[in-house]
DNA sequence: TTCGTACTGCGAATGATTGTCAATCGCAGT
DNA sequence: ACTGCGATTGACAATCATTCGCAGTACGAA
C-alpha cells in the first residue's frame, strides 16, 4: 500500500470528526486523501473514479456524503462553473477566484486584491455588508501572447 | 381581456420568429408577456404560475421550451444564484451584475465600469481574452446606514 | 470484546430539466 | 376562407446530478 497520507486536509478532517462524533472510516479517509492529492478542481465523479482505484467498492453515494460533509465543515469549497456538475477544491488555500478556459474547460485560479476591495466598496455603496461573492471569468487564450498549455 | 402587449421584448421575439420560421403561438406570446411584465428575476415556476392565470392549460414543459428559446436567442438571460432553480431576466437591459441579499433572497442589480475593466485586465494578465463573466455578491443589509426595504 | 450508534452500499427517490409522440395549430399559398 | 405541412403543444416518460431509506456492517468508547 501507499503511505497513509498525513496532510493538512487529513488533519483538519480528523479534528472535525473528533469534535462531532463522526467516524473516521476508511472510505472517508480515502476521499480526503484523493482530495489532498488533487491539483485540479474535480467533480464528484472524478473523486469517485480516483477513489475506486484504491477501494473498488466505495460507493458514489458515500463520496457524495463525504464531500457534503467536508463542504459543510468548510474544509472544501463547492463551485458551480456553469456545467451541470459541481466542482470542488480545498478550502484551506488562500482565497482566490477562477478563470475558466471556455475551449478546454480548464480552470485557472487567480487573486486580485483590487477586485476584492472593489467588491466591498460596491456592496457598501448599495447599503450592504459583503458576506461573500462568486466570481468566474470565462475566456479564450489570447492569440497575440503565447498561451502554452495543450 | 387585457391589452395585448406591444413591448420591446415582444417585438424582439416576433423578429426572431420571423427570421427563424418559428410559430408565434399564444403560449409563447403569453410567456413573453409575463416576462415583459416581470420586474423581478423569476424562476421557470414563477413564469409558469403567472402564465397559468391567463391560460390555465399552458404546460410547464412549454414554458421551459420557450424560456430556452428566448435564452438561446439572447432575448433573456439565465442566471444561477446558488439555489437549485435558474432565474431569468430580460437581456435587453444594459449589462449589470447582481448582489443577493442573503437574508431575503432579494436580488439587486448594479453596474460598475471599474470592475468590468478590471476583469478584462485580469484575464489579459493571465493570457486570456475575456469572453464573459459571472459575478454575484452576497451580502446583508449594513446596520449603520439605512437599508430601507422590509 | 461488547454495544450503541454512525456508516456503507445498494437501489429507489427526488427535483429540475429535456425528450418523445400523437394530436393540434400557425401560416404561406390557393 | 380552405389546405397542407411542418412547427408546437401537452401529457408523460426519460435524464442527470444528487439525495434518501434501509438492512447489514464497522467505528470506538467503556
Amino acid at each position: 500500500m501507499d503511505r497513509p497520507p498525513d496532510t493538512e486536509l487529513m488533519r483538519q478532517f480528523e479534528a472535525v470528526c473528533a469534535e462531532s462524533g463522526l467516524h473516521l472510516t476508511p472510505q472517508r479517509r480515502l476521499v480526503v486523501r484523493v482530495l489532498a492529492e488533487a491539483a485540479d478542481h474535480p467533480t464528484i465523479d472524478d473523486v469517485h473514479a480516483r477513489a475506486l482505484v484504491l477501494d473498488p467498492n466505495i460507493s458514489i453515494a458515500t463520496v457524495y456524503r463525504t464531500m457534503r460533509l467536508l463542504d459543510e465543515a468548510g474544509i472544501i469549497d463547492r463551485h458551480d462553473f456553469g456545467g451541470a456538475k459541481a466542482r470542488y477544491e480545498q478550502a484551506s488555500k488562500a482565497h482566490h477566484d477562477h478563470l475558466i478556459d471556455v475551449d478546454t474547460g480548464e480552470v485557472i485560479e487567480f487573486t486580485d486584491p483590487e477586485i476584492e476591495a472593489l467588491q466591498h466598496r460596491i456592496a457598501r455603496r448599495l447599503g450592504y455588508r459583503l458576506e461573500g461573492h462568486r466570481l468566474a471569468l470565462f475566456g479564450v487564450p489570447a492569440k497575440g501572447r503565447a498561451s502554452r498549455r495543450e
